[in-house]
Formats: structure tokens, sequence, C-alpha cells
RNA sequence: GCGUCGGUGGCGGAGUGGUCAAUCGCACUUGACUGUAAAUCAAGCGGCUUUAUGCCUACGAAGGUUCGAAUCCUUCCCGGCGCA
């Protein structure tokens, strides 16, 4: 019995896209869908009650966050993540293999895992291997067996192996987990990056025997190995094949996720490399990404689920999505802009109630300069409605087949200057 | 009226002879944010330009001392407090 199961409705002609249906113990995800970042068992500033109205179907937790705190032994004893946090739709939890990178790598800098222009390595000589580039300070360190965190909360050690990973993640009790692995840095060399990859392949098979090995939690939670290799195509598709390696028809991974970093400018290309390679019949998740153009290259190129942190985090930033592009709340010209966030929009904040319109930009500016809560609860609503809605819109794009118009359209509307 | 303390950039508040266009905080302006270390962070914030170890104007006002003053002296104006 296979806690997940995943169904094709339709396929983006001359492309890898697809529209799917994925089952799982907590109900169906139509896909492609956007999964919700709730990283401490929560979506910052929102009730699950108000996640779910804005059309969320998957709630993403953190690992290394719930295993700090509350502890996942706690939040077993809860019921699981869903009862704690009272969400019954389904829910995913990443490994803890991105804080190899954010409390690693990238501690202490302003390292995306999107390379951009002059970031990659190959523009910076000093680089040459994972040593030279690391900031003082950083709070995870790898080695084969795993990753030394030093928490970011009081400082105390803990050491995440790929058996630890996986022995957390049953007892948070996500239906989907996700493999230990190491996300790198978009700054790391060749070198590294294939020294790291060879690593993550090791802990995925690690991973995936700690998953069956605990025959109780493989009937109801699904792994998803993640495929990493950077932005280089020789590895991309070495590490693609290795997963896929590791799924005979019986058994493996249940899915996948593709992690670690990328060039912004051929990202799309990378994950069609991957999802060339990777089975068909499985679901496929891009880690992290959530930009309304890459939402439309990620699916286009075969990608079935998508979180991200960046709507919400923008939210409360004060940068607000709209059909006709990002804008800053904070901006002195919305003091007084009574128009609504973003005209058209279905959602709570914009939507008219009371004989009246919806909130407008200029209170939304007070709130944020106000600093007041609600601030980041509206922003929040929208911006979330906003790119679930959006990924709910191509799948029906690829459904009626007028996927290539949407996509042409709402960029040239989304991205004009 | 007498005494006393004080008047610094939008606000609060450092500075008490040179390294001061003036620490810092707030406010303000603009950016950034892609498996959340993030309701965070960064830059700017007197004027001008050839954007510079540049020029000008500035620390209540006016004079003065000094090579040099936000800093010392004198007078005046304004405010707090105390005494009448």
């Amino acid at each position: 019995m296979q806690p997940l199961s995943f169904q094709i409705q339709k396929k983006l002609p001359g492309a890898l896209g697809r529209a799917g249906v994925l089952s799982t113990p907590h109900g169906e995800i139509q896909t492609p869908a956007f999964v919700v970042v709730g990283t401490k068992g929560t979506v910052k500033a929102l009730a699950p009650e108000q996640v779910a109205s804005l059309g969320a179907q998957v709630v993403l937790a953190n690992t290394y966050h719930l295993y700090l705190q509350p502890g996942d032994t706690r939040v077993r004893d809860q019921g699981g993540l869903h009862r704690m946090m009272h969400w019954d739709k389904p829910t995913m939890t990443d490994s803890g293999g991105f804080q190899a990178f954010s409390l690693g790598a990238a501690f202490g800098s302003n390292v995306s895992k999107i390379a951009k222009g002059n970031d990659a390595a190959q523009n910076s000589e000093e680089v040459t291997g994972d040593e030279l580039e690391e900031p003082a300070g950083k709070l995870a360190k790898i080695d084969e067996d795993g990753v030394t965190f030093r928490s970011h909360i009081d400082g105390s050690e803990h050491k995440f192996t790929p058996e630890r990973s996986i022995e957390i993640q049953h007892n948070l009790g996500a239906e989907m987990i996700f493999a230990f692995d190491e996300c790198t840095s978009a700054q790391a060399s060749y070198e590294y990056q294939k020294e790291a990859l060879g690593r993550t392949h090791r802990w995925a098979e690690r991973s995936l025997a700690a998953h069956k090995a605990n025959g109780d939690a493989a009937q109801k939670q699904g792994l998803l190995g993640i495929v990493q290799g950077g932005r280089f195509k020789d590895l991309r598709e070495e590490s693609a094949r290795f997963l896929a390696g590791l799924c005979p028809p019986a058994g493996g991974f249940d899915g996948f996720g593709i992690g670690g970093s990328f060039d912004k400018e051929d990202m799309y290309t990378a994950v069609g490399w991957v999802n060339a390679i990777l089975p068909e019949d499985k679901p496929r998740h891009l880690l992290g990404i959530g930009e309304p153009a890459d939402l439309f290259g990620g699916v286009e190129n075969g990608c079935d689920l998508f979180d991200c942190v960046a709507p919400t985090r923008m939210a409360r930033n004060g940068t607000i999505h709209t059909a006709n592009g990002r804008i800053n709340i904070f901006n002195a010209k919305f003091l007084d802009d009574l128009g609504p966030i973003d005209d058209g929009c279905a959602c709570y904040t914009c939507s008219p109630r009371h004989g009246g319109a919806g909130y407008t930009r200029a209170y939304l500016a007070h709130l944020f300069r106000a600093k007041e809560m609600f601030a980041g609860t509206l922003a929040s609503i929208h911006n979330l409605h906003f790119i679930i809605k959006l990924v709910a819109d191509i799948r029906q794009s690829i459904l009626d087949g007028t996927f290539t118009d949407f996509k042409t359209s709402f960029l040239a509307r989304y991205y004009r200057k």
C-alpha cells in the first residue's frame, strides 16, 4: 500500500508539464499546486482557516525548526503536526537539508540559493571549494555522516544524520517527507557541487532505508528524494538518474524534490534536465521556488508542486503582488492611494464588503508604517491568494489547452515596466 | 526681577577648542527578500557640483578671543526650575 498515488490528467503538448491529482492519506492535491510554508507549524500571521480559505491544499513545515522547538516528540505527543496546528489537509516536512545551507554556507551573508548575474562561482575566482568562502560564525558544519548544527536559538549543538532526520519526520507525521540532503550555495564551485552531490546521494539511500525500516510510517508517509547538482547539467542529470535508480517498481521514493541552487537565467532549463529523467508517474516538487515567472517555468518543465516563503515573507515586509507587478506598500505615493491593493482580486483583503470596497492601499500603508500586526495578515492573505490562484490558473490552463497564451499574457502584464 | 540650568540637523539626544556636516536612536526616502536565522535586512538622509582627502551654509542671535569655535568670553533672545 503506497501512501501517495499520482494520476496525470493532462500533459502540456511538446513540453514536460502536466496537470494531475496527488492522493494522500489526508486528501487529494490538484497539481500543479503551490504549497504554503508554515515552518514552525504555523503559516506566519494566519489562522489555519484563513490559509484554507485561500485555496491552499498543502502546508510545509520544517524538521529542524520543529525539532528544536517544541521538539519532535512533543509534536508527536500532541497528535502530530496536523492535530497540533489544526490543519487537516495534507502536510509536508522539509528534512532540514536547507538549514545546512542557510545556517552554513549562507550564514551571515546575503547569498541566495538563486544566483543572479555575477554571483555564480565561475565569475568569482576566490571560490574554489567549501572552506575558503565559509563565513565565520556559521551554525552548520557538514561531514559525511551528517550536519552538525548550533541552534540559532540558544547555540546548543545538534547533529542531523539522514536517519535522525527521517526519525524526526516520522514523529512529526506529515504525509510527505523529504530525504535529508545538502542544499548547496550557488557560489560553490563545480568540484564542491560534485562532492556534495555524492554525499546527498549517499544520504538519499540512507534516508530511504531508514524510512522503509519503519513499516508503520512508510504506510502513511511518502518519502521524496531530492535531486541536487547546482547549475551543472551533468551533475543534475547524474542526480536524477541516481534517484530514479533507487525506485524499483515496487518501492523506492514516492516522489521527488528538486533542490539546491540555480542560475536565475536558466533555472527552468535545469529543472527540465532533471524532469526529463525522473519517472513520470511520481510527483516532483520544486523546492523553495515561488516567483511568478519561476512558477510558469517550473510547471512547463515538469514540476507539480512548489513551496516558497516569498509570498508570506514579502507580505510581512510590505511587498505586494498585483497583476501589474510588485508594489512596495511603504512607498510614499501609497499614503493617499484610496484604490484597492490589486484591482479585480477576490481575496479577503481586496474584496468589497460592508457596503464598501476592500481595504485600501492607503490603509495598508498606514498599518505597515504603524507596525500593526494586521498589516502582515492582510498582506499575507493577499500574496498567498495571488500565488495559489496563479498556480491553480496555470493548472486550469493546462487542462484547457491555453497554457501558452495564459503564460504570455500574465507575464507581459506582471513584468512590464 | 534675582539666581540657576539649558538652547545642536524633522524629533529625541551625543559632542564641550582642532581628526565635526557633527556619534546614536526614531522618523523619513528607496532597495532587497525564492525548501523562513527574516513583522527582517541594506543603502541614503544640510545644499551644490567637475561625487571629491571638493566647495558652500550650519550647532538660538550678534559680536569677540584664537592659527583654529558647536565647544571659550560678552550682550541679547527664548525655555525649564528655584526664590521673590
